[in-house]
RNA sequence: GGGCAAGUGGCGGAACUGGCAGACGCGCUGGACUUAGAAUCCAGUGGGGCGACCCGUCAGAGUUCGAGUCUCUGCUUGCCCA
């Protein structure tokens, strides 16, 4: 094969090194080692069947970082695994008649040879793929744990429901309120569905995130909307003619006087005694309400629908200033937040106002502002806290007062008290399909619900199930649902439910830690050893469902003593940003994906994770550019002439050596080749990962070696040249081993110490003092470091464009910033 | 509607702590080499002015000897929530 003038055959060196890197199993960490350890993990892939390099962006990072944290002296546990279970290999059976195993294992091929073909450092005696039996048999073994500590429970649950297919939708199928395979309109019933109490964590999950000061700020703020924790009162409204009560959640018991209807969800169960006492006109109209919102998503009724509302004909007694107060059914109250009733307070709460302005309820204004005069009629909801008005003897006081003794006084009368309400809601992880891990329950009619217990776990998904999208794919099969009861023998059926995936990946990041272990899902001892993650990189998109239900697992298996010391699992949290083209997502449908196997082919994956490096720092949005390649594998080009006359020449053993410099060239170039290793450190332990600017510096050092390369006998030179391929080795790991072993060494570049960067060498003779006048530059003295104040005055005095601009103006004040200037103000 | 982040040459970006704005790369222009192209190497490349100089980091104000960086107001874009 003939290559262009001055390119190197990286087709050849990448597949070389990744095929030896394999047969020695250079990247395995050993459980036992003398060094820290350093737990380095990117979010496990969906085998989807191809990686881009927009996959390829997320891993670069992944294994830049383990890639320096190895050469920095840490035994680094990089694992690598597949999220295996899931809707696309059902979809592939449905539209193709594919099996779903077959389908997920032959992507999993494919998609690891490509993942060794990105050159990512991974320890693959570790994988592990989440679809396969021995690992979901301890996802069962964690449900089992979770169940019998009362953290896994099944309940009735309002779900979206498809009357065509037959089946229980996720929200992500649900698309402007229709099923998306069939289009028909999506009801929401009321099923029995296996749900996991997260809530139970909720105030730890929220106090442990003022702890987790690696993670990104945003992200913490989101988990902190999402739990949603808010102080308040419940209490409760007595039914007229009933014997009822409603409960109210409000973190607004200041306006209680204020309160001209109480609003219910659709669903409420208290609609059921009101059927009693309402006309059967009424009944009628609450009835088609509540029909019509059955197909309305939560989106819709609480922000994109107008608020609609009908009178249920039905009273509620003010607790304390027991007036009548009309009791509505309202689409914008969810049944499923807080007590599904909610206090209408049209002049303190913008949505209660806009309510009542439709129906035209009375608006009570009984907060005000503590400067302002009350003025007349509200044109808009005043939600801000004031003083009170018209709350009987609470009138005068402050919203904060008042809250407490509105809320003392309910107490004392038995009707409330104050309450803790979150917007996190228990984690429904009921799937009624096939391609995931069966819940390890069984229903016996003389015995209830059973666990199945350990020892006959795995319960195994049953193979060569027909799947035609419609109802729950393992309700037919016969031998998989009957069964005999574990605890009294008699005939039992099993649950036909599948686990959510993100139940499989809460937990994977400790099945590496001991992957082959057949007696637990992995031992204490590991987990104390490994844990926890010391860099875990993935996407923003994963910020509150993957990373809260980790947080979620990784508490319960703390308290339980699986887990050792912190009870967080990932200590440091990366998101990447995302990887476009022409401004776009990549996806097939749009026909601009870029793919690994031709990038591979046509430039080299070394200079597709430069171009990916350096392109912008890691965590912004990029492009991906085909002149922005052709400037890496440049780069390339030049590092490997650079390095060819050294090739096979006599094998310096000094290299790592420094060499004193001769002249200011040379100290240049001893200076920028320590500049490039300290930003990699920098970069690197400051988890910046800003390697955008760290190949910056590769740049110019391979600018400055390509100057001074008719030096022939610089030994400054020579160290410079020697010194490239471990400083490129996190980033560019093919061509470093190849240069490596070029210049006469026999162990892999990747096991090396990096390059410590040498005070010494970093050190300037020399230094340009800006001088300025009135703030602009006027000179530029060089000078030596150690200059003093007094000095560098008399010097920059001596610049005829300073004296012009001085001029026999009476200098006011002197500005020394020791290394950088000075600023002469007249 | 609310919250957060970000706006720097033709383009991606650098300037991490208030101190030379535009490092490095892409693109472009000119040159060397070459039959020619490609590749490579060298030089130039924010705008204006012959020039000393002037202007310039979304817009406007402020703090400061000094602001891309800090404060306020507004605009635009992105993300998250509603």
């Amino acid at each position: 094969m003939l290559f262009m003038a001055g390119s190197y055959d990286f087709r050849t060196i990448e597949h070389k090194w990744q095929s030896r890197w394999e047969r020695d199993s250079l990247y395995r960490a050993p459980n036992e080692s003398d060094k820290p350890k350093y737990y380095a993990l990117e979010m496990l892939p969906y085998p989807s069947g191809d990686l881009h390099v927009g996959h390829a962006k997320n891993y670069t990072i992944g294994d830049a970082v383990a890639r320096m944290m190895r050469m920095l002296g840490y035994n680094v546990l990089h694992p690598m695994g597949w999220d295996a279970f899931g809707l696309p290999a059902e979809n592939a059976a449905i539209s193709r008649g594919a099996d779903p195993a077959a389908w997920t294992t032959e992507n999993i091929l494919n998609m690891r040879r490509q993942l060794r073909l990105l050159g990512a450092g991974y320890d693959w005696s570790r994988e592990i793929a989440t679809c396969e039996p021995e690992y979901y048999r301890w996802n069962q073994w964690l449900f089992l744990r979770l169940y019998e500590a009362g953290l896994a429970y099944k309940r009735e649950a309002p779900v979206n429901w498809c009357p065509h297919d037959q089946t229980v939708l996720a929200n992500e199928q649900v698309v402007d309120g229709r099923c998306w395979r069939c289009q028909h309109l999506v009801e929401r019933r009321n099923l029995s569905q296996w749900f996991l109490r997260i809530t139970a964590y909720a105030d730890r999950l929220l106090e442990g995130l003022d702890k987790l000061t690696g993670w990104p700020e945003r992200t913490r703020t989101m988990q902190r909307n999402w739990i949603g924790r808010s102080e308040g009162a419940t209490f409760a409204f007595r039914v007229e003619g009933v014997d009822a009560d409603v409960d109210v959640f409000t973190t607004r018991l200041d306006t209680l006087y204020g309160v001209t209807f109480l609003a219910i969800a659709a669903e409420h169960p208290v609609l059921k005694s009101l059927e009693r006492i309402v006309s059967s006109e009424h009944a009628a109209q609450i009835a088609a309400f509540a029909e019509s919102l059955q197909s309305k998503s939560e989106l819709e009724r609480t922000s994109l629908m107008e608020k609609r509302g009908i009178f249920t004909g039905a009273y509620a007694i003010h607790p304390l200033s027991r007036e009548r107060v009309p009791i509505w059914v309202t689409s914008y109250v969810l049944a499923e937040y807080g007590t599904g009733a909610v206090m209408g307070v049209p002049a303190h709460d913008e949505r209660d106002f806009e309510f009542a302005r439709k129906y035209a309820l009375p608006v009570v204004t009984v907060v005000v502002p503590s400067t302002a005069q009350p003025d007349g009629a509200l044109e808009q909801a005043y939600v801000e806290d004031g003083r009170l008005i018209a709350s009987e003897e609470f009138s005068g006081m402050s919203s904060e007062r008042a809250r407490d003794a509105i809320a003392q006084r309910l107490a004392a009368l038995g009707r409330g008290k104050t309450s803790v309400n979150y917007k996190l809601r228990d984690w429904l992880i009921s799937r009624q399909r096939y391609w995931g891990t069966p819940i390890p329950i069984v229903y016996c009619g003389a015995c209830g619900e059973v666990p199945v217990p350990d020892d006959e776990l795995p319960v195994l998904l049953p193979p060569g199930v027909p799947l035609r999208g419609e109802g729950s794919p393992l309700a037919t099969v016969r031998e998989f649902v009957e069964t005999t009861c574990p605890k009294c023998g008699g005939p039992a059926r099993r649950e036909t439910d599948t686990m959510d995936t993100f139940f499989e990946s809460s937990w994977y990041y400790l099945r590496y830690l001991d992957p082959h272990n057949d007696r637990l899902p992995w031992s204490t001892e590991r987990a104390a050893q490994w844990m926890n993650v010391d860099q875990y990189i993935g996407g923003a998109e994963h910020a509150v469902l993957h990373l809260l239900y980790s947080r979620f697992f990784y508490k319960f298996l703390h308290d339980r003593g699986a887990v050792r010391g912190a009870d967080e699992p990932f200590e440091n949290v990366f998101h990447q940003g995302l990887l476009l083209r022409d401004g776009e997502k990549m996806s097939k449908s749009r026909g601009n994906v870029v793919g690994i196997d031709e990038t591979a082919e046509q430039t080299g994956v070394d200079a597709m994770r430069l171009f990916l490096l350096y392109v912008t720092p890691p965590e912004e949005t990029s492009d991906w550019s085909e002149e922005g390649i052709s400037g890496r594998v440049r780069l390339l080009n030049r590092i490997w002439r650079a390095c060819e006359p050294f090739f096979d020449a006599p094998r310096d053993g000094g290299a790592r050596e420094l060499p004193p410099a001769r002249n200011a060239a040379e100290k240049a170039l001893l200076r920028a080749v320590h500049v490039a290793a300290k930003s990699a450190v920098d970069e690197t332990l400051s988890r910046r990962f800003h390697y955008n600017t760290t190949i910056a510096k590769l740049d110019e050092l391979v600018n400055l070696i390509t100057v001074s390369s008719g030096a022939a006998d610089s030994r400054v030179a020579a160290y410079a040249v020697r010194a490239l391929p471990i400083l490129v080795a996190p980033f560019a790991p093919h061509i470093a081993e190849e240069l490596w072993e070029r210049f006469g060494h026999t162990t892999s570049v990747h096991l090396e110490p990096y390059l410590q960067p040498d005070a010494g060498a970093l050190a300037v003779d020399e230094i340009t003092l800006v001088v300025q006048v009135n703030g602009k530059v006027r000179a530029r003295i060089v000078v030596a470091p150690s200059i003093g104040e007094e000095q560098a005055f008399a010097l920059a005095l001596e610049e005829a464009n300073v004296r012009s601009h001085l001029d026999g103006k009476e200098v006011r004040k002197r500005i020394y910033v020791p290394g950088k200037l000075l600023n002469i103000v007249v």
